[in-house]
DNA sequence: ACGAGCGTATCGTTGAGCGAGACGAAGTGC
DNA sequence: GCACTTCGTCTCGCTCAACGATACGCTCGT
Protein backbone atom coordinates (compact mmCIF):
# COMPACT_ATOMS: atom_id res chain seq x y z
CA UNK A 1 0.00 0.00 0.00
CA UNK A 2 2.97 2.20 0.84
CA UNK A 3 4.28 1.57 -2.18
CA UNK A 4 1.70 1.85 -4.75
CA UNK A 5 0.89 5.51 -2.81
CA UNK A 6 5.13 6.31 -3.53
CA UNK A 7 4.61 5.15 -6.98
CA UNK A 8 1.44 7.80 -7.57
CA UNK A 9 4.08 10.42 -6.06
CA UNK A 10 6.87 9.05 -8.75
CA UNK A 11 4.44 9.24 -11.71
CA UNK A 12 5.36 12.93 -11.59
CA UNK A 13 8.15 13.13 -13.78
CA UNK A 14 10.66 16.39 -13.68
CA UNK A 15 8.13 18.58 -16.21
CA UNK A 16 4.69 17.55 -15.14
CA UNK A 17 2.82 20.17 -13.35
CA UNK A 18 -0.52 18.08 -13.01
CA UNK A 19 -1.76 15.04 -13.56
CA UNK A 20 -5.29 13.41 -14.01
CA UNK A 21 -6.61 10.68 -12.08
CA UNK A 22 -6.74 9.00 -15.38
CA UNK A 23 -3.30 9.79 -16.56
CA UNK A 24 -2.01 8.50 -13.04
CA UNK A 25 -3.98 5.03 -13.05
CA UNK A 26 -2.37 4.92 -16.53
CA UNK A 27 0.87 5.70 -15.48
CA UNK A 28 1.26 3.14 -12.14
CA UNK A 29 -0.86 0.84 -13.44
CA UNK A 30 -2.89 1.17 -10.49
CA UNK A 31 -7.04 0.46 -10.13
CA UNK A 32 -9.04 3.57 -10.50
CA UNK A 33 -10.65 2.57 -7.58
CA UNK A 34 -7.22 1.98 -5.51
CA UNK A 35 -5.38 5.40 -6.40
CA UNK A 36 -8.69 7.58 -6.30
CA UNK A 37 -8.34 6.67 -2.40
CA UNK A 38 -4.70 6.96 -2.49
CA UNK A 39 -4.86 10.07 -4.08
CA UNK A 40 -7.39 11.27 -1.48
CA UNK A 41 -5.14 10.36 1.45
CA UNK A 42 -1.95 11.81 -0.07
CA UNK A 43 -3.88 15.32 -0.28
CA UNK A 44 -5.16 15.16 3.65
CA UNK A 45 -1.27 14.28 4.15
CA UNK A 46 -0.30 17.38 1.86
CA UNK A 47 1.73 15.66 -0.21
CA UNK A 48 -0.42 16.28 -3.09
CA UNK A 49 -2.79 18.94 -3.80
CA UNK A 50 -5.70 18.66 -6.25
CA UNK A 51 -5.80 21.33 -8.71
CA UNK A 52 -8.56 22.54 -11.45
CA UNK A 53 -7.10 19.72 -13.49
CA UNK A 54 -6.35 17.28 -11.68
CA UNK A 55 -3.22 16.56 -9.03
CA UNK A 56 0.27 17.93 -8.42
CA UNK A 57 2.78 17.49 -5.73
CA UNK A 58 2.32 20.37 -2.92
CA UNK A 59 4.60 22.09 -0.84
CA UNK A 60 4.71 20.07 1.65
CA UNK A 61 6.50 17.20 -0.76
CA UNK A 62 9.54 20.27 -1.14
CA UNK A 63 9.57 20.98 1.96
CA UNK A 64 10.11 17.20 3.06
CA UNK A 65 12.69 16.80 -0.02
CA UNK A 66 14.49 20.04 1.21
CA UNK A 67 14.93 18.10 4.88
CA UNK A 68 17.04 15.08 3.06
CA UNK A 69 20.02 15.58 5.07
CA UNK A 70 22.70 14.54 2.23
CA UNK A 71 21.53 16.77 -0.48
CA UNK A 72 20.36 20.03 2.00
CA UNK A 73 23.37 20.12 3.71
CA UNK A 74 25.78 19.69 1.10
CA UNK A 75 23.88 22.61 -0.70
CA UNK A 76 23.96 25.12 1.81
CA UNK A 77 28.03 23.91 2.15
CA UNK A 78 28.86 24.35 -1.18
CA UNK A 79 26.53 27.60 -2.50
CA UNK A 80 28.57 30.34 -1.70
CA UNK A 81 31.16 28.60 -3.63
CA UNK A 82 29.03 28.10 -6.38
CA UNK A 83 27.48 31.24 -6.76
CA UNK A 84 31.17 32.68 -6.52
CA UNK A 85 31.48 30.47 -9.78
CA UNK A 86 29.04 31.71 -11.52
CA UNK A 87 29.74 35.19 -10.25
CA UNK A 88 33.54 34.64 -12.14
CA UNK A 89 32.41 32.87 -15.24
CA UNK A 90 28.13 33.77 -15.39
CA UNK A 91 27.76 30.23 -17.22
CA UNK A 92 25.54 27.53 -15.57
CA UNK A 93 26.91 26.07 -12.46
CA UNK A 94 25.73 22.42 -11.17
CA UNK A 95 26.47 20.70 -7.97
CA UNK A 96 25.47 16.59 -8.22
CA UNK A 97 25.37 13.58 -6.04
CA UNK A 98 25.56 10.19 -7.41
CA UNK A 99 22.90 7.92 -7.26
CA UNK A 100 23.26 4.42 -8.15
CA UNK A 101 25.16 4.49 -11.53
CA UNK A 102 23.26 8.31 -11.99
CA UNK A 103 23.86 11.61 -11.01
CA UNK A 104 21.25 13.79 -9.45
CA UNK A 105 21.09 17.42 -9.69
CA UNK A 106 21.12 18.93 -6.65
CA UNK A 107 21.52 22.64 -7.69
CA UNK A 108 21.81 24.79 -10.64
CA UNK A 109 23.03 28.18 -11.26
CA UNK A 110 22.74 30.33 -14.47
CA UNK A 111 21.88 33.33 -16.11
CA UNK A 112 19.01 34.52 -17.97
CA UNK A 113 19.72 33.17 -20.92
CA UNK A 114 20.39 29.61 -19.86
CA UNK A 115 21.79 27.21 -22.38
CA UNK A 116 19.15 24.45 -23.36
CA UNK A 117 21.02 22.00 -21.08
CA UNK A 118 18.49 18.72 -20.31
CA UNK A 119 19.85 19.18 -16.61
CA UNK A 120 16.72 20.23 -13.77
CA UNK A 121 17.24 20.35 -10.03
CA UNK A 122 16.18 17.22 -8.87
CA UNK A 123 16.67 15.59 -12.50
CA UNK A 124 18.85 12.09 -13.31
CA UNK A 125 21.65 11.79 -16.09
CA UNK A 126 23.72 8.76 -16.89
CA UNK A 127 27.17 9.53 -15.34
CA UNK A 128 29.14 7.85 -18.85
CA UNK A 129 28.49 10.86 -20.97
CA UNK A 130 28.33 13.84 -18.25
CA UNK A 131 31.17 15.82 -16.92
CA UNK A 132 29.75 15.48 -13.50
CA UNK A 133 29.22 11.27 -14.01
CA UNK A 134 33.07 11.31 -14.71
CA UNK A 135 34.43 12.90 -12.25
CA UNK A 136 32.26 10.13 -9.90
CA UNK A 137 34.04 7.34 -12.32
CA UNK A 138 37.55 8.53 -12.67
CA UNK A 139 37.68 8.71 -8.00
CA UNK A 140 35.45 5.36 -7.58
CA UNK A 141 37.29 2.26 -8.72
CA UNK A 142 34.40 -0.36 -7.86
CA UNK A 143 31.82 2.31 -9.43
CA UNK A 144 33.78 2.43 -12.43
CA UNK A 145 34.07 -1.52 -12.75
CA UNK A 146 30.27 -1.47 -12.59
CA UNK A 147 29.72 1.14 -14.92
CA UNK A 148 32.01 -0.12 -17.20
CA UNK A 149 31.23 -3.79 -17.06
CA UNK A 150 27.38 -2.55 -17.78
CA UNK A 151 26.15 -1.08 -21.11
CA UNK A 152 27.11 2.24 -22.15
CA UNK A 153 23.91 4.19 -23.68
CA UNK A 154 24.49 6.30 -26.88
CA UNK A 155 22.72 9.88 -26.28
CA UNK A 156 24.13 11.61 -29.10
CA UNK A 157 26.84 10.77 -32.03
CA UNK A 158 29.49 11.90 -29.64
CA UNK A 159 28.76 9.42 -26.17
CA UNK A 160 31.70 7.32 -25.68
CA UNK A 161 30.34 4.02 -25.31
CA UNK A 162 33.70 1.92 -26.04
CA UNK A 163 34.62 0.97 -22.03
CA UNK A 164 38.44 0.90 -23.13
CA UNK A 165 38.31 4.62 -24.81
CA UNK A 166 36.15 5.88 -21.32
CA UNK A 167 38.23 3.70 -18.98
CA UNK A 168 41.14 5.97 -20.87
CA UNK A 169 39.06 9.15 -20.53
CA UNK A 170 38.66 8.54 -17.07
CA UNK A 171 42.77 8.30 -16.39
CA UNK A 172 43.15 11.38 -18.03
CA UNK A 173 40.61 12.87 -15.50
CA UNK A 174 42.16 12.08 -12.84
CA UNK A 175 46.14 12.97 -13.98
CA UNK A 176 44.30 16.64 -14.62
CA UNK A 177 41.92 16.55 -11.71
CA UNK A 178 39.27 17.67 -14.23
CA UNK A 179 36.55 15.99 -15.91
CA UNK A 180 35.33 17.09 -19.74
CA UNK A 181 32.11 16.24 -21.75
CA UNK A 182 31.87 17.22 -25.27
CA UNK A 183 28.43 17.02 -26.62
CA UNK A 184 28.40 13.90 -25.56
CA UNK A 185 24.91 13.86 -23.27
CA UNK A 186 23.24 16.85 -25.39
CA UNK A 187 24.15 18.17 -28.90
CA UNK A 188 26.46 21.79 -28.40
CA UNK A 189 26.82 21.41 -25.01
CA UNK A 190 30.42 21.23 -23.38
CA UNK A 191 31.06 20.97 -19.77
CA UNK A 192 34.32 20.60 -17.22
CA UNK A 193 33.61 19.01 -13.73
CA UNK A 194 35.87 18.43 -10.87
CA UNK A 195 35.09 15.74 -7.76
CA UNK A 196 34.31 16.96 -4.17
CA UNK A 197 36.24 14.66 -2.51
CA UNK A 198 35.50 13.59 1.03
CA UNK A 199 37.87 12.60 4.04
CA UNK A 200 38.62 9.76 2.29
CA UNK A 201 39.36 10.93 -1.00
CA UNK A 202 36.15 9.45 -1.86
CA UNK A 203 34.00 11.15 -4.33
CA UNK A 204 30.67 13.26 -2.39
CA UNK A 205 29.97 15.36 -4.90
CA UNK A 206 30.71 17.27 -8.26
CA UNK A 207 30.59 20.27 -9.46
CA UNK A 208 30.77 21.34 -13.34
CA UNK A 209 30.36 24.36 -15.57
CA UNK A 210 28.55 24.30 -18.79
CA UNK A 211 28.25 25.75 -21.57
CA UNK A 212 27.46 26.42 -25.72
CA UNK A 213 30.44 24.43 -27.46
CA UNK A 214 30.62 27.38 -29.99
CA UNK A 215 31.26 29.43 -27.20
CA UNK A 216 32.56 27.75 -23.84
CA UNK A 217 35.75 26.97 -23.60
CA UNK A 218 36.18 24.77 -20.21
CA UNK A 219 39.91 24.91 -20.16
CA UNK A 220 39.63 28.77 -18.55
CA UNK A 221 37.97 27.55 -16.02
CA UNK A 222 40.09 24.02 -14.81
CA UNK A 223 41.44 26.60 -11.80
CA UNK A 224 38.32 28.40 -10.54
CA UNK A 225 37.07 24.83 -10.58
CA UNK A 226 39.41 22.60 -8.73
CA UNK A 227 39.68 25.78 -6.43
CA UNK A 228 35.65 25.22 -5.38
CA UNK A 229 35.97 21.33 -5.52
CA UNK A 230 38.99 21.53 -3.20
CA UNK A 231 36.96 24.18 -0.89
CA UNK A 232 33.84 22.21 -0.29
CA UNK A 233 35.56 19.02 -0.16
CA UNK A 234 37.41 20.61 2.68
CA UNK A 235 34.24 21.61 4.53
CA UNK A 236 32.83 18.24 3.87
CA UNK A 237 35.60 16.69 5.34
CA UNK A 238 35.26 18.97 8.26
CA UNK A 239 31.45 18.05 9.03
CA UNK A 240 32.47 14.50 8.83
CA UNK A 241 34.92 13.99 11.21
CA UNK A 242 33.34 16.62 13.89
CA UNK A 243 30.11 15.67 14.61
CA UNK A 244 29.52 12.11 12.87
CA UNK A 245 29.44 8.68 11.81
CA UNK A 246 32.39 8.49 9.81
CA UNK A 247 31.03 5.96 7.15
CA UNK A 248 28.04 6.84 4.91
CA UNK A 249 28.53 7.98 1.50
CA UNK A 250 25.81 9.04 -0.38
CA UNK A 251 23.95 6.49 -2.65
CA UNK A 252 25.81 3.62 -1.69
CA UNK A 253 22.68 1.87 -2.92
CA UNK A 254 23.77 0.12 -6.60
CA UNK A 255 21.89 0.17 -9.94
CA UNK A 256 18.55 1.01 -10.33
CA UNK B 1 -0.56 3.10 7.65
CA UNK B 2 0.52 5.50 4.87
CA UNK B 3 -0.28 8.54 7.62
CA UNK B 4 1.99 6.57 9.94
CA UNK B 5 4.80 6.36 7.31
CA UNK B 6 4.28 10.07 5.95
CA UNK B 7 4.82 10.68 9.92
CA UNK B 8 7.75 9.21 10.44
CA UNK B 9 9.20 11.03 7.12
CA UNK B 10 7.73 14.36 8.93
CA UNK B 11 9.52 13.62 12.09
CA UNK B 12 12.76 15.06 10.83
CA UNK B 13 13.18 18.43 11.40
CA UNK B 14 15.16 20.73 9.08
CA UNK B 15 18.97 20.48 11.19
CA UNK B 16 17.97 16.62 11.80
CA UNK B 17 20.24 14.22 9.70
CA UNK B 18 20.31 10.92 11.11
CA UNK B 19 17.55 9.50 13.89
CA UNK B 20 17.38 6.29 15.24
CA UNK B 21 14.41 4.09 15.54
CA UNK B 22 14.00 4.81 19.25
CA UNK B 23 14.30 8.69 18.57
CA UNK B 24 11.73 8.09 16.15
CA UNK B 25 9.70 5.92 18.30
CA UNK B 26 9.53 8.72 20.83
CA UNK B 27 8.56 11.56 18.16
CA UNK B 28 5.96 9.87 16.33
CA UNK B 29 4.13 7.77 19.42
CA UNK B 30 4.29 4.81 17.05
CA UNK B 31 4.73 1.11 18.16
CA UNK B 32 8.80 0.02 18.42
CA UNK B 33 7.56 -2.74 15.80
CA UNK B 34 5.36 -0.68 12.98
CA UNK B 35 8.37 2.03 13.28
CA UNK B 36 11.12 -0.90 12.23
CA UNK B 37 8.59 -1.99 9.83
CA UNK B 38 7.89 1.05 8.10
CA UNK B 39 11.56 1.82 8.31
CA UNK B 40 12.22 -0.83 6.33
CA UNK B 41 9.69 -0.39 3.25
CA UNK B 42 11.04 3.27 3.74
CA UNK B 43 14.73 2.15 2.59
CA UNK B 44 13.17 -0.39 0.02
CA UNK B 45 11.16 2.45 -1.37
CA UNK B 46 14.53 4.47 -1.26
CA UNK B 47 13.01 7.13 0.68
CA UNK B 48 14.68 6.49 3.72
CA UNK B 49 18.40 5.13 3.98
CA UNK B 50 19.71 3.27 6.81
CA UNK B 51 23.43 5.03 8.07
CA UNK B 52 26.05 3.70 10.82
CA UNK B 53 23.55 5.62 13.47
CA UNK B 54 19.93 5.46 12.40
CA UNK B 55 18.01 6.13 9.40
CA UNK B 56 18.28 9.63 6.73
CA UNK B 57 16.23 11.22 4.10
CA UNK B 58 17.49 9.92 1.00
CA UNK B 59 18.40 11.87 -2.31
CA UNK B 60 15.29 9.59 -3.67
CA UNK B 61 13.24 11.99 -1.40
CA UNK B 62 14.71 14.93 -2.56
CA UNK B 63 14.09 14.41 -5.99
CA UNK B 64 10.52 13.60 -5.10
CA UNK B 65 10.27 17.29 -3.24
CA UNK B 66 12.17 19.17 -6.44
CA UNK B 67 9.42 17.61 -8.71
CA UNK B 68 6.87 19.73 -6.96
CA UNK B 69 5.32 21.71 -9.76
CA UNK B 70 4.81 25.14 -8.05
CA UNK B 71 8.08 25.45 -6.01
CA UNK B 72 10.48 23.97 -8.64
CA UNK B 73 8.67 25.93 -11.96
CA UNK B 74 9.33 29.41 -9.73
CA UNK B 75 12.26 28.50 -8.69
CA UNK B 76 13.71 28.48 -12.56
CA UNK B 77 11.88 31.47 -13.11
CA UNK B 78 12.94 33.24 -10.16
CA UNK B 79 16.70 32.29 -9.86
CA UNK B 80 18.26 34.26 -12.60
CA UNK B 81 17.02 37.18 -10.75
CA UNK B 82 17.81 36.09 -7.20
CA UNK B 83 21.23 35.76 -8.85
CA UNK B 84 21.18 39.39 -9.90
CA UNK B 85 20.09 40.46 -6.49
CA UNK B 86 23.08 38.57 -4.95
CA UNK B 87 25.45 40.19 -7.64
CA UNK B 88 24.55 43.43 -7.18
CA UNK B 89 24.29 43.37 -3.15
CA UNK B 90 25.85 40.69 -2.34
CA UNK B 91 23.41 40.25 0.36
CA UNK B 92 21.10 37.20 1.58
CA UNK B 93 18.54 36.61 -0.65
CA UNK B 94 15.52 34.53 -0.21
CA UNK B 95 12.21 33.55 -2.32
CA UNK B 96 9.86 32.03 0.03
CA UNK B 97 6.07 30.76 -1.08
CA UNK B 98 3.08 30.93 1.67
CA UNK B 99 1.31 27.99 3.26
CA UNK B 100 -1.13 28.03 5.70
CA UNK B 101 -0.28 30.88 7.71
CA UNK B 102 3.59 30.50 7.38
CA UNK B 103 6.39 31.45 4.62
CA UNK B 104 8.27 28.35 3.48
CA UNK B 105 11.55 29.29 1.99
CA UNK B 106 12.00 28.37 -1.55
CA UNK B 107 15.60 29.01 -2.09
CA UNK B 108 18.57 30.71 -0.57
CA UNK B 109 21.23 32.87 -1.86
CA UNK B 110 24.15 33.74 0.52
CA UNK B 111 27.80 34.73 0.36
CA UNK B 112 30.22 33.25 2.43
CA UNK B 113 29.67 35.22 5.71
CA UNK B 114 26.37 34.59 6.11
CA UNK B 115 24.29 36.43 8.19
CA UNK B 116 23.57 33.76 11.90
CA UNK B 117 19.99 33.93 9.99
CA UNK B 118 16.93 31.49 11.26
CA UNK B 119 15.86 30.68 7.64
CA UNK B 120 16.69 27.80 5.65
CA UNK B 121 15.27 26.50 2.30
CA UNK B 122 12.56 24.09 3.19
CA UNK B 123 11.88 25.58 6.65
CA UNK B 124 9.22 27.73 8.10
CA UNK B 125 8.83 30.62 9.86
CA UNK B 126 5.34 32.36 10.57
CA UNK B 127 4.00 35.06 8.01
CA UNK B 128 3.26 38.45 10.55
CA UNK B 129 7.09 38.54 12.12
CA UNK B 130 8.97 38.30 8.60
CA UNK B 131 9.98 40.19 5.91
CA UNK B 132 7.88 37.87 3.35
CA UNK B 133 5.16 36.94 5.27
CA UNK B 134 4.59 40.81 5.60
CA UNK B 135 4.25 40.93 1.57
CA UNK B 136 1.92 37.89 1.38
CA UNK B 137 -0.08 40.09 4.22
CA UNK B 138 -0.42 42.99 2.25
CA UNK B 139 -1.77 41.49 -1.09
CA UNK B 140 -3.74 39.57 0.63
CA UNK B 141 -6.85 40.76 2.33
CA UNK B 142 -8.52 37.15 3.17
CA UNK B 143 -5.17 36.22 4.42
CA UNK B 144 -4.87 39.56 6.48
CA UNK B 145 -7.98 39.15 8.08
CA UNK B 146 -7.27 35.56 9.02
CA UNK B 147 -4.14 36.06 10.18
CA UNK B 148 -4.94 39.68 12.47
CA UNK B 149 -7.38 37.44 13.66
CA UNK B 150 -5.28 35.06 15.43
CA UNK B 151 -2.83 35.46 18.32
CA UNK B 152 0.14 37.00 16.96
CA UNK B 153 3.14 35.34 18.67
CA UNK B 154 6.32 37.04 19.85
CA UNK B 155 9.52 36.27 18.65
CA UNK B 156 11.85 38.56 19.51
CA UNK B 157 11.10 41.84 21.74
CA UNK B 158 10.81 44.07 18.25
CA UNK B 159 7.69 41.54 17.36
CA UNK B 160 4.75 43.37 16.15
CA UNK B 161 2.10 42.01 18.35
CA UNK B 162 -0.68 44.26 18.06
CA UNK B 163 -2.91 43.84 15.71
CA UNK B 164 -3.93 47.73 14.70
CA UNK B 165 -0.22 48.30 14.56
CA UNK B 166 0.14 45.52 12.10
CA UNK B 167 -1.99 46.43 9.55
CA UNK B 168 -1.06 49.64 9.69
CA UNK B 169 2.62 48.89 8.80
CA UNK B 170 0.90 46.39 5.92
CA UNK B 171 -1.18 49.58 4.79
CA UNK B 172 2.18 51.66 4.16
CA UNK B 173 3.63 47.97 2.37
CA UNK B 174 0.94 48.94 0.02
CA UNK B 175 1.95 52.28 -0.51
CA UNK B 176 5.23 51.82 -0.85
CA UNK B 177 5.49 48.11 -2.14
CA UNK B 178 8.17 47.13 -0.12
CA UNK B 179 7.80 45.45 3.21
CA UNK B 180 10.22 45.91 6.06
CA UNK B 181 11.42 43.52 9.37
CA UNK B 182 14.01 45.08 11.82
CA UNK B 183 14.57 42.28 14.18
CA UNK B 184 11.08 41.14 14.55
CA UNK B 185 11.48 37.23 14.16
CA UNK B 186 15.26 37.26 14.94
CA UNK B 187 17.91 39.71 16.90
CA UNK B 188 20.32 41.43 14.83
CA UNK B 189 18.16 40.80 11.33
CA UNK B 190 17.02 43.09 9.57
CA UNK B 191 14.82 42.49 5.86
CA UNK B 192 13.35 43.92 2.67
CA UNK B 193 10.68 41.87 1.00
CA UNK B 194 8.49 42.80 -2.43
CA UNK B 195 5.51 40.38 -3.27
CA UNK B 196 5.87 38.25 -6.81
CA UNK B 197 2.51 39.07 -8.08
CA UNK B 198 0.62 36.87 -10.37
CA UNK B 199 -1.62 37.77 -13.21
CA UNK B 200 -4.93 38.26 -10.73
CA UNK B 201 -2.77 40.11 -8.63
CA UNK B 202 -2.18 37.71 -6.30
CA UNK B 203 0.87 37.34 -4.01
CA UNK B 204 2.07 33.80 -5.57
CA UNK B 205 5.58 34.21 -4.19
CA UNK B 206 8.06 36.78 -2.40
CA UNK B 207 11.34 37.79 -2.07
CA UNK B 208 12.81 39.63 0.33
CA UNK B 209 16.64 40.71 1.10
CA UNK B 210 18.09 40.17 4.93
CA UNK B 211 21.54 41.69 6.94
CA UNK B 212 22.59 42.64 9.66
CA UNK B 213 20.94 45.87 11.30
CA UNK B 214 24.30 46.81 12.14
CA UNK B 215 25.29 47.53 8.29
CA UNK B 216 22.56 46.44 6.68
CA UNK B 217 20.27 49.57 4.71
CA UNK B 218 17.19 48.16 3.36
CA UNK B 219 16.36 50.98 1.85
CA UNK B 220 19.31 51.13 -0.72
CA UNK B 221 18.14 47.83 -1.99
CA UNK B 222 14.38 48.75 -2.76
CA UNK B 223 14.64 49.64 -6.14
CA UNK B 224 16.23 46.59 -7.41
CA UNK B 225 13.94 44.17 -5.04
CA UNK B 226 10.87 45.98 -6.63
CA UNK B 227 12.17 45.34 -10.31
CA UNK B 228 12.86 41.50 -9.66
CA UNK B 229 9.72 41.11 -8.22
CA UNK B 230 7.98 42.15 -11.04
CA UNK B 231 10.23 40.98 -13.45
CA UNK B 232 9.17 37.57 -11.74
CA UNK B 233 5.94 38.55 -11.79
CA UNK B 234 5.26 38.74 -15.69
CA UNK B 235 7.15 35.58 -16.21
CA UNK B 236 4.65 33.72 -13.63
CA UNK B 237 2.10 35.76 -15.04
CA UNK B 238 2.63 34.62 -18.50
CA UNK B 239 2.68 30.77 -17.46
CA UNK B 240 -0.26 30.85 -16.05
CA UNK B 241 -1.93 32.38 -19.44
CA UNK B 242 -0.53 30.28 -21.66
CA UNK B 243 -0.13 26.64 -20.54
CA UNK B 244 -2.38 26.58 -17.37
CA UNK B 245 -5.72 25.85 -15.44
CA UNK B 246 -5.96 29.63 -14.27
CA UNK B 247 -7.17 29.29 -10.98
CA UNK B 248 -4.71 27.76 -8.63
CA UNK B 249 -2.57 29.25 -6.30
CA UNK B 250 0.45 28.02 -4.06
CA UNK B 251 -0.94 27.24 -0.74
CA UNK B 252 -4.85 27.62 -0.43
CA UNK B 253 -4.86 25.69 2.51
CA UNK B 254 -5.53 27.72 6.10
CA UNK B 255 -3.22 27.33 9.26
CA UNK B 256 -1.76 24.34 9.71
C1' DA C 1 27.36 -9.12 36.95
C1' DC C 2 23.44 -6.65 36.12
C1' DG C 3 20.00 -3.87 33.97
C1' DA C 4 18.63 -0.46 30.67
C1' DG C 5 18.08 0.72 26.02
C1' DC C 6 18.23 -0.58 21.49
C1' DG C 7 17.38 -3.12 17.02
C1' DT C 8 15.34 -7.22 15.19
C1' DA C 9 12.17 -11.22 14.64
C1' DT C 10 7.80 -14.03 15.42
C1' DC C 11 2.91 -14.63 15.35
C1' DG C 12 -2.15 -14.65 15.84
C1' DT C 13 -5.91 -11.44 15.26
C1' DT C 14 -8.59 -8.21 12.91
C1' DG C 15 -9.41 -4.19 10.56
C1' DA C 16 -8.23 -1.77 6.56
C1' DG C 17 -6.98 -1.90 1.83
C1' DC C 18 -8.38 -4.01 -2.35
C1' DG C 19 -10.71 -4.40 -6.92
C1' DA C 20 -15.18 -5.29 -9.32
C1' DG C 21 -18.61 -2.75 -10.44
C1' DA C 22 -22.26 0.91 -10.55
C1' DC C 23 -23.41 5.62 -11.45
C1' DG C 24 -23.78 10.49 -13.08
C1' DA C 25 -21.63 14.06 -15.58
C1' DA C 26 -19.26 15.84 -19.39
C1' DG C 27 -17.54 15.45 -23.74
C1' DT C 28 -17.23 13.41 -28.89
C1' DG C 29 -18.70 11.81 -33.20
C1' DC C 30 -22.30 11.04 -36.43
C1' DG D 1 -30.43 14.26 -30.75
C1' DC D 2 -28.48 9.89 -29.69
C1' DA D 3 -25.06 6.49 -28.93
C1' DC D 4 -20.73 5.91 -27.06
C1' DT D 5 -16.60 6.98 -24.49
C1' DT D 6 -14.00 8.86 -20.78
C1' DC D 7 -13.65 10.50 -16.35
C1' DG D 8 -14.28 11.09 -11.37
C1' DT D 9 -16.69 9.34 -7.39
C1' DC D 10 -18.81 5.95 -4.37
C1' DT D 11 -20.36 1.32 -2.44
C1' DC D 12 -19.54 -3.14 -0.84
C1' DG D 13 -18.02 -7.65 0.38
C1' DC D 14 -13.57 -10.43 0.75
C1' DT D 15 -9.11 -11.30 1.97
C1' DC D 16 -4.66 -10.38 3.18
C1' DA D 17 -1.41 -7.71 5.23
C1' DA D 18 -0.63 -4.37 8.88
C1' DC D 19 -0.73 -4.24 13.80
C1' DG D 20 1.16 -4.59 18.47
C1' DA D 21 2.35 -7.85 22.35
C1' DT D 22 6.06 -10.34 23.24
C1' DA D 23 10.54 -12.32 23.07
C1' DC D 24 15.51 -12.35 22.13
C1' DG D 25 20.29 -10.95 21.51
C1' DC D 26 23.35 -7.25 21.63
C1' DT D 27 25.95 -3.31 23.50
C1' DC D 28 26.54 -0.11 26.69
C1' DG D 29 27.36 2.02 31.33
C1' DT D 30 28.03 1.19 36.19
Amino acid sequence: MLAKAVAILRAFAVDDTDLSLAELVRRTGLHKATAFRLCAQLVELRLLEKSAVGYRLSAGMFELGMRASVERSLLELAMPFLQDLYERTHEVVHLGVREGHEVVYVAKLGGHRQVRSPSRVGGRMPLHCTALGKAFLAYDADLRREVLGGPLTRRTPHTVVEPRRLSRQLATVRQQQVAFEREESALGLTCVAVPVLDRLDRPYAAISLAGPTTRFRPENHQHALRAAGAAVGALVARRQSTSGDGMSAPGTSPGR
